[in-house]
Order: C-alpha cells, then structure tokens, then sequence
DNA sequence: GTGTAAACTTTACACTGTCAATTATGCGAG
DNA sequence: CTCGCATAATTGACAGTGTAAAGTTTACAC
C-alpha cells in the first residue's frame, strides 16, 4: 500500500477522492443515513457500482470519509490549541474547544467518525485512522500526568469528559438554549495533579 | 392517548408488545442495523407492513423501543443506587455504575437510546421519555450543587464524563484490555463543593 | 499488433421502508 | 339476530439500497 494512492488513472481523475468528497457532501446535507452508494457515485457522474469497487463496499467508503474526517478533526484542534495561550493548560482548553468545535460544525462527520463498534471488521483499520488525533490529546495531557501514573488515565478523564459533552450536544439534550460549555471546562481543570499558580 | 395503551383487541394478544420485544432481541443479537420492520414482524408472526401500522415507520417503532430501553436504564442505575452506601458520594458512584453496566450489558440499546439526533422530529418524544432517567441523575447529582448555582452544570459535568466513557467502550478505544473506569470514578469526587469528610 | 491487468459499466437479485387497496375481525345500534 | 362500521392486519406493488457476477473499455508492456 502506497502513501496517498495515486488512483489517477483511467477515465476519471482521481475518481477516489472524488468519492470521498461526494461523500462528505452527501453527509454534510443530510446525515449519516444520507451516505449511499449509489448518491455518491450519482454525484461523481460515475456508475452506481463504482464506488463499492473503489472502497470495497460501503463500509469502506465510510472508513474512507472517516480518515479523511480525522485529518479535519486534527486540525481543528490544533487550530485552538495554537490560537490560545500556550501554557499547559492553555493548549489543553484549546484542544478541548477545538474538539467541541468540530463536532458543533461537522456533526455528521464527528458522527461518522464514532459510528463503528467495538465488534466492527473495520475497527482495527479506524484505530489506525484515529492514531494522530488522539495523539493531539495525548501531548495535550502530558503535563498534567503526576509522575509515575499512567497517562492513560489523565487521557481517559479528558475525553470521556469532553467527548461524552459532544454528544451530549449532538442529541439535543440541551434543547435549543447554549449548552454549558464553561461547566465542562471548569471540570476540566480539576484534572490531574493539583493546581498550582499556572500549571 | 392513554397511558399503557391497551392494544390487545383484534387478532393478537398484545402485539405492540410482542414487536417491541421482538425488535429489543433484533438489536441485542445484531446491533442497531440489525433492527428492521420486515424481520421484527417475522418474529412476531405477523404480515411484513403490520410494525409499520403501530408504529408510523421504523422511526416510530424505534422510539417505542427506546422507551423500553429507558426504562430499563433506570432500573439498572438505580439498582446499583440501591445497593451502595447510602451516602451523597456512594449513591452518586452507584448511578454512574449502573449507567456504565448498562451501556456495557444491553449496548445495541444504549445505542438505540442516543442515535436520535437533535434535527430529528422525534427528538420531543425521546425528550419526554428520557426524563424520569435524568431525573435519576438530577437527584443524585443534587447535593453536591453548591448553593445559589445552577443544577445544570453540576449534571452536565457528570452525565458528559459518564456517557463519554461509555460511548469509548463501545467504540472500542480501549482496545480488548479492561476500560479505567476507576480514572472516570476518581473524577467524579472533584465535582462540586470542595470534598469534606464525607459528603 | 497483441495480450493482459485494472477500471468501470451493466445486469441481476435480495432486502428494505412505505404506500394504497383489500380483507378480516370485533362491536355496538337497530 | 343482523347490519354497518371502525379498526387491525394482510396483500401487492414500488422505489431505493448494497452486493455480486459478467461484460466492456482503457492503458500499457512487450
């Protein structure tokens, strides 16, 4: 397997990516039921079975989006992370923000992206996709990590927390008002060793 | 619309339930995508089209199911409730393990439970069947409010580290190796007033 | 030119949700 | 008792879906 596979070939240019961007509009609009086959491939001006030979069904596809979904995701919290005070807890709030920013603007995507279980064929293949971003909020935790612990833990409390949040805000459980968001946030700086002047 | 409804007239005994219970064994063998009209009316020996005259569409049957699951999900946190200390702290700890041994136990309808989305037409439904279970979490998150404050930040705090944790479970974050359910308890006694000697 | 492998299309099939028309059932009015 | 009649449920049809197999087109090596 090459690195960004150069699919460019026969009739179409680059018909992969094509797909995978069909895709993204396709869930953009309409959700994760929205996401078909056959739409994508309408979409791509190519024939419906097109894309099942490209990614080798639509769970494929879906794997497909979901890593490209990872890159974005990745890059929205950096973005934060990178716009915001660069203290230890400053980056830590960034990511957090850009973690909620993400799933606030690209619902579907974020959804996409959390929609495969634990039982999945693909699940090992979406472990690998996931790799990078969740080493963004590893860096993001390090230095909250008491010595001799392991990060895990530290890792786990801030993405329970601010993931199960996303959620929380994708289901409509805050009705139409703003969702506390300072709450999760405050939450967020009881973690790890005890505070001390800026830590 | 009364409450319990009683359907049981015509042909079969009671098949608003007996589809409901149908569709709750559909899930917990295949998942959420294994729940479909055509096979719930199988199992319950009915023509193809008859869920879909109960319910309105599979939308409809899949709230009536959720409603079940709520049920449920009450029971199992306030079983876990029940059986610990009778303490602020110890009952607060029992919900969120009942609410993580049922996510754990039955995840096709924990699943079920959060797959409506906050656009959907549903979502007034689910709200309303949802509220004796956040009830559940509001009293136990109750004496850990700081006066003069707002419940909501305090259960924000908590359901989003709860449903969070779950939602890494069932997607598999944590590899095969057990989940550090102790990380998301630890976190739980930083929520609130400063911790006094046992509050 | 010729062969070959890959990309893509075509065709077909089973399964799904939904709708309209139809039949069966139970029940109250006369 | 019998006659509507409302409701429950069935039947049949249809469009949309994923998938598999077979066929077609294209690019390229030799």
């Amino acid at each position: 397997m090459s690195d960004t596979k150069d699919k460019a070939s026969h009739h179409h240019g680059n018909l992969r990516q094509a797909l995978i961007e069909a895709g993204i509009e396709l869930l953009t609009e309409g959700g994760l039921d929205a996401l078909t086959l056959r739409k994508c491939a309408a979409r791509a001006g190519v024939s419906h079975a097109a894309p099942a030979h490209h990614f080798d069904g639509i769970d494929g596809l879906r794997v497909a989006i979901a890593q490209e979904g990872f890159v974005r995701f990745r890059h929205r919290m950096l973005d934060f992370a990178d716009a915001g005070p660069q203290t230890p807890r400053g980056r830590l709030h960034g990511i957090c923000k850009g973690y909620l920013a993400f799933a606030r603007e690209e619902p579907a995507l974020y959804d996409l992206i959390f929609s495969f279980r634990a039982h999945s064929k693909k699940i090992t293949d979406m472990r690998e996709n996931s790799t990078p971003s969740y080493q963004v909020l590893r860096d993001a935790c390090a230095p909250f990590v008491p010595p001799g612990t392991d990060p895990l833990i530290i890792e786990t409390q801030v993405w329970s927390l601010v993931h199960g949040f996303a959620l929380l805000i994708l289901t409509g459980r805050f009705g139409p008002g703003p969702a506390p968001e300072d709450a999760v946030l405050a939450l967020l700086d009881r973690i790890g060793t005890p505070p001390e002047p800026d830590r």
